[in-house]
DNA sequence: GAGGAAGCCATTTTT
DNA sequence: TGGCTTCCTC
């Protein structure tokens, strides 16, 4: 195959260029042909990106004399590197197979693996969850005695990922820290959790990445043999990388120079977890004599969308520059929808949903319709309201399949099964199902592993030897014998490896204790089985995909002439000549998982999609809802005191409306219960920046009475092609025009619209420096009080520690 | 060691 | 509100 290509090379060049631009507008054609040196390209939203990336890539192959394995690309998601490898496999058959497209994490692990000793770990190093790192995090809390209130877990693990993000070494935080107590624990905790994590000789997720650049700073030869061999490196997303990766980019790069990277300011939204925009900003700095492309052209939305997206996003600072314009007609208007409370907004979805899904001319598919929102806690209501109408759903994020707890055992016996050295592991599983080793034996297991010197699983072994444990020795030799019988079976490989991950579900018990749950009655416990059942799945999947592979590696390697392609030959080699033992299937599963947490769920159903809006990006839907667009939920309340995170909340705003083709459906509500307190926001300001001319009011006089019977109020039904009847045509000074809304609302913005809390803290009576009284943290001083929507943001000093929070829901009390 | 009651606290998420 | 943790009791 690869012979061919070459020839397809010589015989007309020019009749394969044009085949792989046709159907590109210039600008596209003109990135897709760039040629060498640094290149950025601004895709605006919409803008084909995708299809530039993917045919540049077979240009590079086709036209250019690259080898597929001399291409690094990078992408944001396992799922959007499964899409392009599968899209440019299509173009250019075998020959992409050498390609290495994955997402920054897979490709440096498998850099890592390859050269782990350079960096003192072992090959076989395993990567920590979340789980794992939270669990160790918390004893390393408790072995420093740091006060839980004054550093959660939560709040380490993000100083310590930021921290990583940033390149910053424990020795760096600490050096930074000189008077800052809070920073010199970080900075101790982060010590330990560094040397916890090389005792087990594994890493977390951003050490893949610090652990790739330092393998590639501090060795020249490595660093030579792959900047070499990356002729050209794309990158996605880039507005969304962060420093580390800016770093890995730089690197590889050096020597080539190739360099193409694809983003959009706009779309950058994720800064809460180190992104830094300022890397595509900073591109023509970094990267000299770098050519900008802008795709401006949107290929998805109608006029009206994108002119509404287009004014949202203008209210920001320090854009880049660019004006994103259509092609497609004007299109309906978009509709907003006051609704009373969550409950009626939900209705009013659902209800929407089924005329659109039902109308006689033109009617939509479920599967094209996504309902958006800022925060998960907000699809409760949705799920109901859908239920209700028969709508068939499919919910997005919040908790994630590999997340999910009997998984997460499963998984964890897997990896005590495949190395007993993981620790984490083993205690995760230990007492799971329960079996009699409780807490304080762990303690007990881990101080004489501690003082033995010995591994854990070694004292386990030896249970018997040590008469603390006695008590529970009967339950330890149970588990150990569960352990080494499969481990057994793993070594004996005689059962393909979804046969084995069965065993491993009924011979730990597993699956029985939940059966023995599920016939109690507990539809949880029957969910889990299911999980259990699903993962199966997953296992058969990916030994077909490895057979798969190797298949494919055995052709182009016939095809291959090692001389001319080393590093594809090697790579080849690698899985060729793996041996395919249980024990081999059992490693890269795990590796698999650790890594690609998503894989997702049945697509092809034909069914409404509910996500956040951080899930959406990428993503694109005929029609879109956009629920709880209000002060305080969307923007969210935080980004109040911040114009950087405002101005990420607009962008978030921008991505949401810039999913929608053709409909776009917005609401509120007067009055919202969220966490169990009910608030009354005012409608969110983006509303207020979205002109008149492209939105319009469903409803109308929303205060009379009887609004409260139907709850939901649709025009049109089934009569004409347009979903916007004549009723509902916009005009600024109509019954419905957003302008009066807004204006009825601005004087909702007054304090009368509190609701009072129990111990009744009147947010209008506060003054600074007025002393509160705090449930937790005692007497403080009000320092500044910042009025948000009908609420205020109180900055509080309790003895020299500075808190904010919120006075309307804070547990704060007037003192006498 | 296990299970129930009470208390606590709430973005966004990929790897 | 509700999911999760912690504390308390048996």
């Amino acid at each position: 195959m690869q012979k061919r290509n070459l020839e397809d090379n010589a015989l007309n060049e020019q009749e394969l260029k044009d085949m792989l631009v046709e159907g590109l507008n210039p600008i596209q054609k003109e990135a897709v042909l760039h040629k060498n040196g640094p290149l950025l390209i601004l895709a605006g939203a919409g803008s084909g990106k995708t299809r530039v990336i993917t045919h540049r890539i077979s240009y590079l192959v086709k036209c250019c004399g690259i080898w597929p394995s001399e291409i690094l690309a990078i992408t944001f998601t396992n799922k959007a590197a499964n899409e392009m490898k599968e899209r440019v496999e299509k173009m250019l058959g075998f020959s992409s197979r050498g390609i290495w497209i994955g997402t920054f994490h897979s490709m440096m692990l498998r850099i890592l693996r390859q050269h782990a000793e350079r960096i003192g770990f072992e090959t076989n190093f395993t990567i920590l969850d979340i789980d794992d790192q939270q669990r160790l995090l918390k004893e390393i809390l408790a072995e420093l005695k740091i006060d839980d209130d004054l550093l959660n877990v939560r709040t380490v693990q993000n100083k310590i990922s930021s921290a990583k993000n940033r390149m910053l070494s424990c020795e760096d935080l600490a050096n930074d820290a000189e008077y800052d107590n809070l920073r010199k624990q970080v900075a101790e905790v982060y010590r330990n959790y560094q040397l916890a994590l090389k005792r087990g000789n594994s890493m977390d997720f951003d050490d893949i990445l610090v652990n790739a650049v330092k393998l590639l700073q501090n060795n020249q030869d490595v660093l030579d043999a792959y900047q070499t061999r990356f002729k050209h490196i794309l990158v996605d997303e880039y507005q969304d990388t962060n420093h580390v990766q800016y770093l890995i980019v730089k690197l590889l790069s050096a020597k080539h120079k190739n360099i193409c990277v694809v983003g959009d300011d706009d779309q950058s939204i994720y800064s809460f977890r180190g992104a830094n925009i300022e890397n595509i900003f900073n591109f023509e700095k970094d990267f000299k004599r770098s050519k900008v492309i802008k795709l401006e052209q949107n290929y998805r939305s109608t006029k009206t969308i994108l002119g509404a997206a287009n004014a949202v996003i203008k209210q920001n600072d320090g854009r880049t520059d660019k004006r994103l314009w259509t092609e497609e007609v004007t299109g309906d208007p978009i509709s907003f929808y006051l609704a009373d409370n969550q409950y009626e907004e939900a209705r009013y979805v659902a209800s929407e949903i089924k005329r659109l899904t039902e109308r006689r001319t033109d009617s939509i598919l479920a599967g094209d319709i996504g309902i958006l929102y800022r925060v998960n806690a907000l699809s409760r209501n949705l799920e109901f309201a859908l239920r209700e109408q028969g709508i068939k759903y499919n919910i997005y994020g919040g908790l994630r399949f590999y997340d999910r707890k009997e998984i997460r055992d499963f998984l964890a016996y897997m990896r005590v099964i495949f190395s007993d050295t993981d620790e984490l592991a083993i205690i995760r599983i230990i007492n799971v199902p329960k079996r009699g080793i409780g807490d304080l034996t762990v303690e007990r297991l881990r101080n004489i592993a501690g003082r033995e010197g010995i591994p854990l699983m070694q004292v386990l072994v030896n249970a018997d030897q040590f008469p603390e444990l006695s008590r529970a020795t009967n339950s330890i030799r149970e588990f150990v014998g569960i352990i080494a019988e499969l481990r057994q079976m793993m070594l004996d490989n005689n059962l393909s490896f979804p046969e084995f991950a069965r065993e491993i579900q009924e011979r730990s018990g597993l699956l029985q204790d939940l059966v023995e749950q599920k016939d109690d009655g507990s539809e949880q416990a029957l969910n889990r089985i299911e999980n259990l059942k699903e993962i199966l799945s997953d296992s058969i999947e990916y030994t077909e995909r490895i057979k798969y592979e190797i298949e494919q590696f055995k052709l182009l390697d016939e095809n291959l002439d090692q001389a001319e392609v080393p590093e594809l030959a090697q790579d080849a080699q690698d899985i060729y000549d793996e041996d395919l033992s249980l024990t081999t299937l059992t490693g890269g599963f795990l590796e698999q998982t650790a890594l690609f947490s998503d894989l997702d769920q049945s697509e092809a159903e034909n069914t409404v999609r509910l996500m956040a809006i951080h899930s959406a990006k990428g993503l694109e839907f005929d029609a879109v809802f956009i629920v709880g667009m209000e002060e305080s939920v969307f923007p969210g309340y935080r980004s109040f005191n911040s114009p950087h995170e405002m101005e990420e909340e607009r962008r978030l705003a921008y991505v949401g409306i810039t999913r929608a083709k053709r409909y776009l459906h917005l609401t509120a509500t007067q009055s919202r219960l969220l966490y169990g307190q009910t608030k009354y926001n005012i409608v969110s300001r983006f509303l207020s920046e979205i002109p008149d001319q492209y939105i319009v009011e469903i409803g109308g006089s929303r205060h009379s009475n009887l609004s409260h019977d139907s709850g939901v109020r649709v025009f049109g039904g089934k009569n004409g092609p347009s979903s916007i009847p004549d009723q509902r045509k916009y005009s600024s000074s109509g019954p419905g025009s957003k302008s009066k809304i807004l204006g009825s609302f601005g004087l909702r913005n007054k304090p009368e619209t509190n609701l009072k809390q129990k111990n009744q803290l009147d947010i209008s009576s506060i003054k600074t420096g007025q002393s509160l009284n705090h449930n937790k943290f005692g007497t403080g001083i009000v320092e500044r009080i910042d009025f948000v929507a009908s609420d205020a943001i109180l900055t509080m000093n309790f003895s020299g520690q500075i808190k904010r929070m919120m006075a309307s829901s804070a547990p704060l009390e007037k003192i006498d």
